[in-house]
DNA sequence: GGGCGAAACTTGAACGATCAAACCTTGTTT
DNA sequence: AAACAAGGTTTGATCGTTCAAGTTTCGCCC
């Protein structure tokens, strides 16, 4: 039983030099068709896989991307990056390339990790998640021309400068989506149930403080043609985003005289949906939650579902345009901006009735 | 500005040759107490790092490991994995290793993975999770004497015969506790909040049967000595693990007369909570759920917490002996089974008088 | 003082692929 | 008919490391 094969050792059997080998599997173009048959046909007999190792060293040239785990912070919003992380490694696998995860606790060791990853595994790029502004890690890497794609906008001034590619979902357009389906229910005096402004209170959210604020002009750019300025300002409210707060700020807005809620997130919308139909048993105000959890699936509660597998597609094509694209072909940035999905449930909770047996 | 450093250059700097600076990083003893001193400063001052692919092509070593990602079911039990995988990454880093995911759809997919990730990226192991009765991974695994250790045990027989090392987390000290918990509350009829047995039902679950199987096991064992086997039977319901249908199993349960719930599941949990608290505000019996997920942390809900942290920390000891350890001692498998623990809170759930602002 | 052995270090070869340039064949051009 | 071009194939060198087998130095012992 020999071990397994490599170019020398199928060149050996063909009578065949190793490079015509490896030209048959990198450049089939410069081998004559008979040839070449004869060589697929002994690479699928033998079950020739070409050593990654021994490219790498070669070529620098890994196909092996890099992306940080993010702390699993105490809300429930994680499940989203689990399934991008999921959709992202699927699309990149079917093409070639493996993802090698790490995970660190702040922006420094991140960048400290970059720098490791780079050198010993020559991973050829990363995937950001999470962006910010001024984000420090997008910029390192901008500086040293290493390949990423990031999901998420650099939330600049003017995003579409931006140099670098980015895929990101429009929390815009969601949440005017979700008050325009409110407003054709007949509700007018819709909430804003989100999050703390100000950097200073960056703590209380799961990310930077632009995507709070994104959510939240969606909602009222869609209900300011309906409103007064004074009626939007108490019919919006910021809390730290935990099922708890959630709850509370949603009475606050009922006190206000909303009679449904749009929220930044499917923590708070979870709170307020539970406390409303707990506090008002017979007509508790509708809630729509953001990113469509899995909890919110189960409950039934309607939430604007972001299309992360698309995104993750939409990354890997832009990955691969700029690490398989022509070399000297030059490469604008890319720049995706995807709608997001409203779902609508029947609001489910806790049985009206309990089932018999 | 040259190029990266390498053990070549290196040595024409120092003026020794490049085994010397090898064996400073390798096997120091072999370097004199000079030299040795001598070469780590220039390590140290250049910014040395050894390049992974050229190391991996000689020694058949990658320092990479494997893990699959499981695609996000629609509970919100994967939470909890997310936690593992981040610590798994985390202590491994710690020593010099590397996490490869990959995402596949089942598990022959997971096994042509194993083939191509072995022969192409020579992945030096792989993680295992959520194991099964007779699971074909772990046979294929074993085989070919690919080392692996398993989150999750065999669920054989006699799983201290495994000839694979395992860490698992005992479910039925967990549910136990929680019974004799509620048991000093007083409590006497306390019900068990399951899933369905017997193998053709293996959809409703998030995984194998023996999982929840073991976990009633521990309920019945701290119960069965303060009740009779038929009421036992009554207080012992097992339904899909959905937080709809937990629910409706909470009414079934109350109705037989259960004040107090232990469940095999946080989703359960949350429908059984949110339900009772709303079919009964005044006197709602206790539910105690299983994984201490975000969700219940976030509700107030007590909950049987699994040290995955812990686990991840005893995989990675356990795969270091086997990678890093002496070559030809005799590796006896390990087998740790850690225990749970009781995590509790005070009910939580909506607000009894909404707050003032 | 010759032989021996250990310690410290060096040298050549190998891992398995790709790059760059050389080498044959053919067939076409002048 | 000699020169040239292009297509197809081979050869030698190289990527950066470690293994295995050398070499040198020096002290020790009989």
């Amino acid at each position: 039983m020999g071990s397994r094969p490599t170019l020398a050792s199928l060149a050996g059997q063909l009578g065949v030099s190793r490079q015509t080998i490896s030209n048959a599997i990198n450049a089939p173009e410069r081998v004559s068709p008979p040839t070449l048959e004869r060589v697929r046909e002994l690479i699928a007999a033998s079950g020739y896989r070409p050593n990654n190792a021994a490219r790498q060293l070669r070529t620098r040239r890994s196909r092996n991307l890099g992306y940080r785990l993010f702390p699993s912070p105490d809300g429930i919003n994680t499940a989203i990056m689990d399934r991008f992380l999921h959709a992202l490694t699927e699309r990149l696998y079917e093409h070639g390339y493996r993802v090698t995860v790490f995970a660190v606790a702040n922006d420094d060791a991140e960048i400290e990790a970059y720098e490791e990853l780079l050198e010993t595994a020559e991973l050829d790029g990363f995937i950001v998640a999470d962006t910010r502004q001024d984000d420090p890690r997008t910029s390192w890497l901008m500086d040293r021309g290493v390949p990423f794609v990031t999901f998420g906008r650099p939330w600049a001034a003017d995003n579409d400068s931006c140099p670098h590619s980015w895929v990101d979902v429009d929390g815009r357009v969601g949440t005017a989506e979700a008050t325009h389906y409110l407003l054709t229910q007949g509700h007018r005096r819709i909430g804003f149930l989100g999050w703390p402004e100000g950097k200073d209170l960056a703590r209380a959210r799961p990310t930077g403080y632009e995507l709070g604020r994104d959510r939240k002009e969606g909602w009222k750019a869609a209900l300011s043609p309906h409103l007064e300025p004074a009626e939007l300002e108490l019919l919006s409210v910021g809390v730290p985003d935990r099922i708890r707060e959630g709850a509370a700020g949603a009475l606050t807005l009922h006190r206000n005289g909303a009679t449904a809620i749009v929220c930044a997130s499917d923590s708070l919308a979870l709170g307020a949906s539970e406390q409303l139909r707990a506090t008002f048993p017979d007509k508790s105000p509708a809630v729509i939650g953001f990113d469509d959890t899995p909890v919110a699936a189960a409950v039934g509660m309607s939430s604007i579902s972001q299309p992360v597998e698309e995104v993750a597609e939409k990354v890997v094509e832009i990955m691969r345009t700029i690490l398989d694209g022509p070399a000297n072909q030059t490469k604008a940035p890319q720049h995706i901006l995807l709608p997001p999905r409203l779902v609508l449930r029947d609001g489910g909770g806790p049985l009206a009735n309990p089932p018999t047996p």
